[in-house]
DNA sequence: CGATTCTCGATTGTCGACAATCGATTCCAG
DNA sequence: CTGGAATCGATTGTCGACAATCGAGAATCG
């Protein structure tokens, strides 16, 4: 029975993974290994380590001699996050489309069953949660490894810019209308309209993101 | 006056990286800490911290408590390297071909020119450094950085495999007529055609790399 | 008063020591 | 001879100590 086998380092970027993620970790704020070390309860060179991780996850900046800093948010950010998302979307789907059988058909009905479900939730935590379970489902499907290591990363930058919007501008998007047509071009077995169905999801999200963040920044102007 | 500012890890890593990418350490080779500490002429920490990064470029792999070890290469492996530079690189043409002006025209003829010189060239070093820099110089231009950063990586791996086929079947590709396409339909200004012929490009290399690594399999089997 | 240099506290960069873990080998009971 | 437990060497996991570096403010000079 292998449980808690996690090593200490996974332990601790997982944590700090998770403050930030969840915004309790707020962006800009700045981190000192010792700080860390003493509230993970664990050695300098074991937080260290973690920080790397998420360094190479670009969650958090290191400025050499000077210190490590939660990334900012800004429109540009927005931008690559998305456009980025799309492309490695767009291959996972594409994939998939190509070998969806049985087996994958019911993953994707059941996570398309859950964001309905969610639809209907007054709970933010679950809209956000099932949206990401669905994109998250469709890469793991595509059976490429290199591609889901990718989309981690990628996909843990989204859920913080999730999480943040649905803070501040909860129960947006209307959950089933904008998923469907992906769901629909996969199962019709079609790749390169699986491709362009998720990819223009990809889009309409952003334009979103990027009209909330302007309306934020006047406010707080 | 900034010239040697890099640290110890990243010199390490830069080190080791060569090493790799250049074939001097063989695909599924064993790593140990130790030994790496005294080649380098750094501490254990060090190379520790340098191995983790080469670990998120999945140039090496890590087995909890056991070691460090060279890749392996294998057809999957070549297939998802492909397919998702695919992925990345169109994403890349496509932004290149929406925001071309005469600066990024200068800068594409000029890395297209220097392939065109290389085909000639006897030298097979120069043919894979032409290749990938063309490559690279599209990526570049596209003005986004979290994309740059994941293809950094990724090229890595292409270096590798690029570098072991020309050692094994010197010349084969014909730079120029396969690279045109790509230009042309930037220069044209038209995203989709340029993401389309960027990736027709990748298969193609695919295809190749395949044709060839199931030959040197039957040869050494 | 302004600009430059110096000093100092804080923080990261580097390192080797010690503990935990693994895998192969040895040893022993049956 | 065989199966399994105990042992041992090798390697990684973790940690805190010390050195290098940076940024801000004090001190100095023109």
């Amino acid at each position: 029975m292998k449980i808690d086998k996690l090593s200490f380092v996974d332990r601790a970027a997982a944590q700090l993974r998770s403050e930030i993620v969840h915004g309790r970790l707020l962006p800009g704020e700045r981190l000192t290994e010792i700080d860390l070390s003493e509230r993970l309860g664990t050695g300098r060179g074991t937080v260290r380590a973690a920080l790397s991780i998420l360094e190479a996850e670009d969650l958090i900046v290191r400025q050499p001699y000077s210190g490590w800093s939660v990334r900012d948010v800004s429109e540009k950010e927005l931008w690559e996050t998305y456009t980025l998302r799309g492309a490695l979307e767009g291959l996972a789907a594409r994939l998939v489309a190509i070998t969806v059988d049985e087996a994958i058909e019911a993953k994707i009905n059941a996570a398309f069953e859950r964001l309905q479900s969610a639809e209907s939730s007054k709970d933010g935590g679950e809209r956000v949660d099932a949206d990401l379970n669905f994109h998250r489902t469709i890469v793991d499907l595509a059976g490429h490894a290199s591609l889901a290591r990718q989309y981690f990363g990628l996909s843990n930058k989204v859920e913080w810019l999730y999480r943040w919007s649905e803070t501040h501008w909860p129960s947006r998007i209307d959950l089933t209308s904008w998923h469907r047509p992906i769901v629909e071009a996969i199962l019709a077995r079609d790749p390169l309209a699986a491709e362009k169905a998720i990819q223009d999801h990809g889009e309409a999200s952003l334009a979103d993101d990027l009209r909330d963040f302007a309306e934020l920044r006047r406010q707080s102007a």
